[in-house]
Parts: C-alpha cells; sequence; structure tokens
DNA sequence: CTGAAAGCGCTTACAG
DNA sequence: CTGAAAGCGCTTACAG
C-alpha cells in the first residue's frame, strides 16, 4: 500500500553505513562509535547507549571484515561434514550452528561430498582464515592437517579420534558401546556374533568393532565374523547382506558400525535373502538417529550422547575463542545407552 | 620421522603472510603483485607467472577480507535452511555448495531450525554482506525481505516461489506434478482421493495441491478431502494418518506433499489403522528423495528436477556474480517424471 | 607494463 | 572518558 519505498528503484547495492556516518550524525568522533560496540571498551555507558539506539535506528552494523582485519579474529567458525547424506549430521550441523551463533561465533560449512576434496574444501576454508575448525566425520589428510597447523587453526574433531596431539576431539566412547552390543545379544541368548564393518580409517569404525569382538571372545564366544561394507552408507549396507549370506553357519546377531548401514544391511538381508528381522537374526545399530525409531525400521541401537557431545564442543570453542591457546585434549563420552526396539530378541530356549 | 618442523611450538596464530612480504621478497611493488592475482589485470605474463610461482611456494594468498573492504564483493553466497532434516535438503545444498565452488563463490550456510529465528538468521547473514543469498524451503518474512531489499542483496528462491517482483525464483513446476499425480491414480481406478498437505504458507505444498484437485474435478471425480498435516515432516505425516481414519468413506488413493510427509503417512496407517499399502489405499509423494526408493519404503513419487533445478540456480548465481544487475525472474522446470513403485496398484476390476 | 599513493571501514595505542 | 592519528592487508586510479 505504501509508496514511501520504491522497490526495485537503484539495483546496484548500496552504499553500506560506516562508522563514519554514525559518527558524524551523532556528533561523536569515530573512536567513540567503535567503542561502543565493544563490551570491553572504556566508554560512558550514556555515551554508548546513545550510539547503540542510534545505530539501530538507522541500520548500522559494524563491518566484520574490516574489523577482522585488525583483530586478527574473524569470529567464523568452519564446518567440515563429507557425510552430509549420514542424517546424524544434518542434526549435528543444525544444532551446533545454533549452539555456536550463541556464543557469537558464526559458522561458514564446507561440504566435502569425495573424499578426494576434502583436502581443497579445508584449503577453502583457511582462506577465510576461521578462528577455529570443526571436522565431522571425517579423516583429515596429513596435508591439510599441516595447513591448519602452519596457519595456526584449532581443530577440533567431532565424533571422530585425532590421532596426532595436535587437535581437540569429542568423540563416544566406541569402545564401551561396541562391548554394551556384545553384551546385549550375549545375554540374550545369541551364540553367533557378526559386525559389519564401514570406513576403515574410521577410528568410530575400529573402535566399535574392537569393543564389540573383545567382548564377545572375552565372553568365550568364537571372534565375530566381520563384513566389511567400506562405507557409512544405506547402499554399502544393502549390499552386505550378499556377503552375509554367504557366510559359513548363519550368524545369529549382527551388530551394524551405525544405524544408516543397519538400514540398509536389513533391507538387503530381507530383500536379497529372503530372511526374516528378528526371526532369523537380530540387528543392532549404532547412533540412533531419528530414523531408527521409525515403525519402518524400529531398529534396536545404542544412542550417542550428543547432546553431551555437543555441549563439549561448545565448550571447548568457546574456550578457544578466548583464550588465544590452550592444550589440546580428546574427551570420551560414554553412549546414552541402548535402545531395545523389534529388530532383536531373545533366543533362548522357550 | 622428520624433525624439521616441530609442531605444537608457538601456539598462537603465527602471522600470515602479507602482499608486503611477497614484494619484499621477489623485489617487486605491491601493486604489481596484487595485479598478478587478477585475471582481468594489466601486467606482464612472465611477471604474472613468478609471482604465482613465488606465492605458492611460500604460501601466500591474499587476504580475502581486505580484498573484499575494496572491492564491496565478497564471494560469499549465503545459503538459509530452515528444514535440513528433510533428507532433499542436505543432497541440494551438498551439490549446490559444489557448484557454486566451482564458479568461486563461497557458501555460508545459516541453518534456521525454528520459524522464529530465521529472520534472525537471515541478519546475521547479512551481516557478513554476501555477494547474494539463497532461500531453501522457507518463506522469507517480509522484514527479513526489506532487510535483504536495503542492502541490495540479490535473492534467488529454490523451490519456493517468491511472492514479489524482486526475486529470482527456482521451482518445479508443481501444478503440473499434482496434476500428474491425479491424472495417475485416476488412470489406474482410483475414484476416492485426498491430499495431505504440508505447511500452509509454502507454494509447493499450495501448488501441488491444486494442480492434483483440479485436475481430479476436471476429470469428474468429487473434490478430493484435504487433511492438514501442516508440516513437511515424517512426524507431521505419521500424525495425519489418524484424521485420515476419521475420513467419511475411505480415500482409495492418497497424494502426500512430499516424500518424508509420505513415509510418516504411511507408517501411520499402518500402525495406527492397521491398513495394508498399496491393498487398501495407494499412497503417491514428491521429491524422489533416495530414501522413497528403499525397499522398506518403495514409494511411488514424482521425481523433482533436481539436477536441471541446481544449473538454472548456478546460473543465476554467476550472472549475478559478474554483472552487478539483472532482472529478476522465476523459472518452473517441469518435474522430472512419475517414479511408479510399491505403493500404488491399478484398481480397476480385475 | 610498473610503482607510489590514497583509501576501503574499522580498532587501538597514545594524548589529553 | 574522548578524540586525532596510525595502521590492518589489500586494490586501483594516476603517473610514468
Amino acid at each position: 500500500m505504501s509508496t514511501r519505498d520504491a522497490p526495485g528503484r537503484d539495483k546496484g547495492r548500496k552504499p553500506r553505513l560506516t562508522v563514519k556516518d554514525l559518527a558524524r550524525d551523532l556528533g561523536m568522533s569515530v573512536s567513540t562509535v567503535s567503542r561502543a560496540f565493544h563490551p570491553h571498551a572504556i566508554i560512558a555507558q550514556q555515551t554508548r547507549d546513545l550510539v547503540l539506539a542510534r545505530a539501530a535506528e538507522i541500520g548500522y552494523r559494524p563491518n566484520p571484515f574490516a574489523r577482522s582485519l585488525i583483530t586478527k579474529r574473524t569470529s567464523i567458525v568452519g564446518l567440515v561434514v563429507s557425510d552430509i547424506t549420514n542424517p546424524f549430521y544434518p542434526e549435528v550441523v543444525t544444532r551446533l550452528t545454533e549452539d555456536l551463533r550463541a556464543i557469537d561465533m558464526n559458522v561458514m560449512l564446507v561440504a566435502a561430498s569425495a573424499s578426494g576434496d576434502i583436502d581443497d574444501a579445508v584449503r577453502l576454508l583457511l582462506t577465510y582464515q576461521p578462528d577455529m575448525a570443526i571436522i565431522l566425520a571425517s579423516t583429515l589428510s596429513s596435508a591439510a592437517r599441516r595447513e591448519c597447523g602452519e596457519t595456526g587453526t584449532p581443530v577440533i574433531f567431532f565424533n571422530r579420534l585425532s590421532n596426532d596431539g595436535n587437535s581437540f576431539g569429542v568423540t563416544c566412547d566406541n569402545l564401551i558401546g561396541g562391548a554394551q552390543v556384545a553384551d546385549f545379544l550375549i545375554d540374550r541368548g545369541h551364540r553367533r556374533l557378526a559386525y559389519v564393518a564401514a570406513r576403515p580409517d574410521a577410528s568410530t569404525n575400529l573402535e566399535r568393532r574392537t569393543g564389540f569382538v573383545e567382548r564377545a571372545v572375552a565372553r568365550g564366544l568364537d571372534a565375530p565374523a566381520c563384513i566389511e561394507a567400506g562405507l557409512f552408507s544405506y547402499e554399502a549396507g544393502y549390499a552386505a547382506a550378499s556377503a552375509f549370506g554367504a557366510l559359513g553357519p548363519r550368524p545369529d546377531g549382527v551388530f551394524c558400525a551405525n544405524d544408516i548401514l543397519a538400514i540398509g544391511f536389513m533391507d538387503g538381508v530381507r530383500r536379497e535373502l529372503g530372511l526374516s528381522i528378528p526371526e532369523d537374526l537380530s540387528v543392532v545399530g549404532f547412533d540412533d538417529i531419528a530414523m531408527a525409531a521409525w515403525p519402518s525400521h524400529a531398529l534396536t541401537t545404542v544412542r550417542q550422547p550428543v547432546d553431551a557431545m555437543l555441549k563439549s564442543t561448545v565448550e571447548i570453542a568457546r574456550k578457544l575463542a578466548t583464550h588465544a591457546t590452550a592444550e589440546p585434549f580428546v574427551q570420551r563420552i560414554p553412549p546414552a545407552g541402548l535402545v531395545e526396539r523389534q529388530t532383536t530378541r531373545d533366543r533362548h530356549a522357550p
């Protein structure tokens, strides 16, 4: 209705307001105006209020690029995700973004799809001088790691163990998780176990496997058979079903490296082998993504302590943002429990 | 093995190399060095090669912030996603990120989870002065839209119709898609149709509905019943099943606003109502996300022309990046076909 | 084709 | 507590 603003007029970018504009408007110096935007700067409360009020009115906000040129801080945290088709990560990315924004950090996401371009992704990210990088679900090549080291960019691995001493890590205790699955299955009368493995270079995969296998052996079972699916994906799980079908005496309890792999595996087992779950075999996953609870899957699984992991990650980020230097550490958080659904059953004689 | 670099020494951020450093190193002026990094700048080829080679050696890269201070361009495109739990979007985000990087644009992702904070997300984004914003799956409030207008930030709506004349839009032709579903079901003998609606303010939802309903009526059927699920989500679909159960004569053909809604609806129908699909009713979705093809769902659905939509979006972005001004337009691309799977069947008398 | 100089928008010692 | 001035790392007319 209003004819006050004529949208579309003057297509180019309007020149943005600067400190100078605001300073002139208020009859103050740029120094004073600038100080109003810094919580720790020394300035009369009254002056600050005046400046901030007027800034809000005319829509001035400091240019973060000009600011970071001087402060050497960008307030950007780079998020590197390589496996975004695993539903576990969209959830994490969303929540991490929100939580980081709450501590005044802004997320720049680089999504690396193939394993090949993750180095490119990291290099691009470093160009923007993020204050820190958070790596989700992907091992960093030593080259990329070195570049982070050279630029002095702190790195936090989320859900992945870092194998150097220079990065932070926040991860579920996957050894415990694997052992819990073994106990769960054995307590319910399973005697022939198997593990469907994902990325062979992923610490999550390796630790879940080790925890599972060692506990099974410790409790007197044969070492579980291992099927190498190769990836954390539905397709890899589906394909693993054939290899499972070719196994000697059929295992009665299968632990898959994560949920999405388990869901693919179950579809493959049902469709390609014509078997029933849990009648013919039990299947357990890891993560407890939302999908695992859907009646169509009803997957028994180990719940990741996502809340605690996020909290810890954001806490590290906060520390890194304030004190420039901190001693790297790795934090392992126990799983949040094993959720029993319909893909497992008790196999003790009735 | 090597002892050359001592990682961990000197924890703070190392001072980054600047043009000055490189210029001194090469015995040239900063102007010349700077020009070497601009493809269109006038500089001797030999000089350029020299500079770039040396830069690569010592690891110099221009500081994009300092650069954008002058050029007024950031090479950042802001991606606003509100519905990242819909698996359709992670795929799109990944591919968009890659394609945009191929034209030298860098993606800054802001994920808005609740509908409330999308304005905050946009405001934050604008602080970083993106060269443009791409909005996925969410209506922008008029306030946010105005801010984009004020800062002169071009906006591209992906998979959503913009309702002003100032933004670009790339969308599937959802009217055609809806009509195709009606034809498909009617051709296979369905006589009582229903539509499960999602967000009432989403153009995708509205157009799919209109296309579906109008075609059904045009072909002589009663107007399809509409169930308001309210959101594009599994949970909304699941909940809609109860409303469906309360419907008068039970519809035999149901079109859900998208795949994830359809999958939730089917789980609800099976579990809460004890009905079978496709025996008791047929269900059709929209999107053709990867999950729709899984045997556990085997959903008949309309395939979005994602390739064409991405191509078109990136082309717009490319134009915006080069010519500052362009006349906004909306592009509608026909669906990429209806994929028949196991959730529909022919209901003509045998 | 190259260099000296001004300036992008901000912050921060340094005086007052 | 406030202001004038220098400078962050770059680009780009302007001379030569």
